[in-house]
DNA sequence: GCAAATTAATGATTTATTCAAG
DNA sequence: CTTGAATAAATCATTAATTTGC
């Protein structure tokens, strides 16, 4: 094949290649390729294999191009997604109005008495000093489930017992379970214990 | 280090941490996980720094699992999406009545022939024949841009004169802007011509 | 079956990042 | 702007699980 030079558009032929294919011609019949071709023609030398050809190549490389934009789009929502909202979505609230919401409920196991003992545990927890600085009244929320965790999202009306903890003006908030400041350094405790 | 022997949970331990973790115990402060590690205690060996730990590679650990998890998701959904949609992302109405739409408005361009040779010989091919043989009315539709390209979504009325496209029950449905079936084979075309 | 060899899980440590107080 | 506490991420190291050859 050495004696052959291959077909290669003029940049006006490309332009128009283009903008037809833009315009929504990406599956041309024959008579449009033969079409095509002839007006092409008076801006260069050019067959209709070579038009033909053109669009089956434009039409597979646009769709890969489109492939690779929305995965590296999606890549990068989920990165946000991650680093962002994953602290959330392990999130819940310690509000009364929500022990006995699903939320709380464990699935089927077959050890009762696992159940039992962390339930425990976990109540005593909640009773604990110091006591949890953030203490707001729930009015409307939502919750979604994203196994394993639930997603809580709520409505906060800041109460006059509650600690600034969250402007009124942003209404829908996730809260979190349990208190977010230590009362002694944990690394130390770690530390004074290792 | 090799005097030592690293902690290992009891099966008991591991269950009750588990459900602790579930039940939204992610961040245990120093004198919860002091509490957590007296309950435990009764079921074998275990310091704070043990449970501390625990806390943290585990926190970490789902994370890590819900990321990837998402990722797979989300990659399979955009196969299904990319190999099942992607062409018709490219289509749109060849109805007259979508000839002015924004659809059909091709960006700012330097070369104004370009976009008056392409859209003249776009023109000329609408008035092609064979006669495109699908012809429906449109009532509703809904167009979203998918850069580079829009998808169209539309309620399709069949005409009196309408070749049997689309079956009625099924209103929400995309135009292909140029015809399905070319009216001689491309693929013999191109090897005629070759 | 079982014991060495390989792989996967996970406890423990270190390093980096975030965020609030001064 | 710096500093320190807290947390998250990355890494190391050992144990548990499994594979493999006999």
């Amino acid at each position: 094949m050495t004696g052959h030079t291959r077909w290669s558009p003029t940049p006006e032929q490309l332009m128009i290649l283009q903008e037809m294919y833009r315009k929504g011609l990406t599956n041309p019949n024959a008579a449009q390729l033969q079409r095509v071709t002839d007006h092409l023609s008076f801006l260069g030398k050019i067959e209709t294999k070579n038009v033909f050809y053109w669009f089956q190549n434009h039409k597979a490389r646009e769709k890969k191009k489109l492939k690779k934009k929305l995965l590296m789009q999606m890549n990068q929502q989920q990165q946000m997604c991650m680093n962002n909202d994953l602290d959330c979505s392990l999130a819940c609230s310690r509000s009364p109005a929500l022990h006995n919401l699903p939320l709380f409920t464990s699935s089927t196991r077959l050890m009762e008495e696992v159940e039992d003992a962390s339930t425990r545990l976990m109540n005593s927890l909640w009773n604990m000093n110091p006591p949890i600085p953030t203490k707001c009244d729930m009015e409307t929320c939502m919750m979604r489930a994203q196994d394993p965790h639930f997603i809580l999202l709520m409505d906060i009306v800041p109460t006059p017992t509650s600690l600034p903890c969250i402007s009124s003006n942003t209404p829908l908030k996730t809260l979190e379970l349990f208190p977010v400041t230590a009362s002694s350094s944990l690394k130390d405790l770690a530390r004074k214990i290792s």
